[in-house]
DNA sequence: CTAAATGCAAATGCTTTGCAATTCC
DNA sequence: GGAATTGCAAAGCATTTGCATTTAG
């Protein structure tokens, strides 16, 4: 069975580079949880595990984590930036309500025909997409015209 | 006849606030050219121009001309966020060259409706959306592939 | 006249990097 | 053993902010 870990520990040795420890519990916490994450995030729920890891080796990670195909940007914030871990994970899409942060997943395979298409028309050679829909979740619009 | 200039003006006066020829000039530098645009870059344009106004004013003004609904976020980059002007340019989206940058823009209606409906059937209400789709284009596919 | 705006420089906050000490292969 | 990695603290950058001064309305 391939794991994750298995996945990131091949990636590191076809390229001369290091399983540590560290990087293992990074991964860890990625795929312990199925949520977005950013690297203050990762951080912290490390140092609750008594995993005291500089958040330099956590930035060093990150793209690494990225070539090997594990995680990827899931959405480009204010300040920060979140990923996502994409290990058996299919592609999907974001709605973003601004009231309360909260973040529902979607996919829909008629828009990424349409997006082909649209690729197609103009000669283009997609690598990755990424649609995002801010607005108010049914909650949020509720409270906003209670 | 309503220009970005009145609307922008109007608006700041519906708030108390001023028009300076600050204002006037990073309004104008925005609707004289029709591409994308940073703070920076604005700062390097008005100072061509003559027209020494600090960042500090430019950042400034950025969130009055989104409120104004004068420009918006184009692209969340990198380093640095690009804006456009939305002034009598309706709605689109983009194709992002990860060769050399180029940015294609596109409208697909059909990807909207979709976008709605996907929205109805979760009960969300959309302010805004953003597809952005990185790839290659033509030129940069051939070179890749000479 | 006076609240708002400007410019400067200092502060902020996320991210990156240099370096000496350490560690995996 | 030696290249890669780590942690720390310092550096980088885009952006924001405090403050004294100026200005639009």
């Amino acid at each position: 069975m391939v794991t994750a870990e298995n996945k990131f520990a091949d990636f590191l040795g076809k390229k001369g580079r290091k399983f540590t420890p560290e990087r293992q519990d990074i991964l860890g916490a990625i795929f312990s949880l199925h949520k977005h994450f950013d690297v203050d995030g990762l951080y912290e729920m490390l140092r609750k595990r008594r995993k005291n890891i500089s958040r330099a080796t956590i930035y060093r990670a990150i793209p690494l984590l990225i070539e090997s195909g594990l995680i990827k940007e899931a959405l480009r914030g204010e300040p920060k930036i979140t990923y996502e871990h994409i290990f058996g994970h299919e592609h999907h899409d974001h709605l973003v309500c601004v009231g309360c942060g909260k973040i529902i997943e979607f996919r829909n395979d008629e828009i990424e025909k349409l997006q082909e298409a649209v690729c197609k028309k103009h000669n283009f050679h997609p690598v990755e997409h990424k649609l995002g829909i801010k607005g108010y979740c049914k909650e949020c619009w509720a409270k906003m015209r209670h």
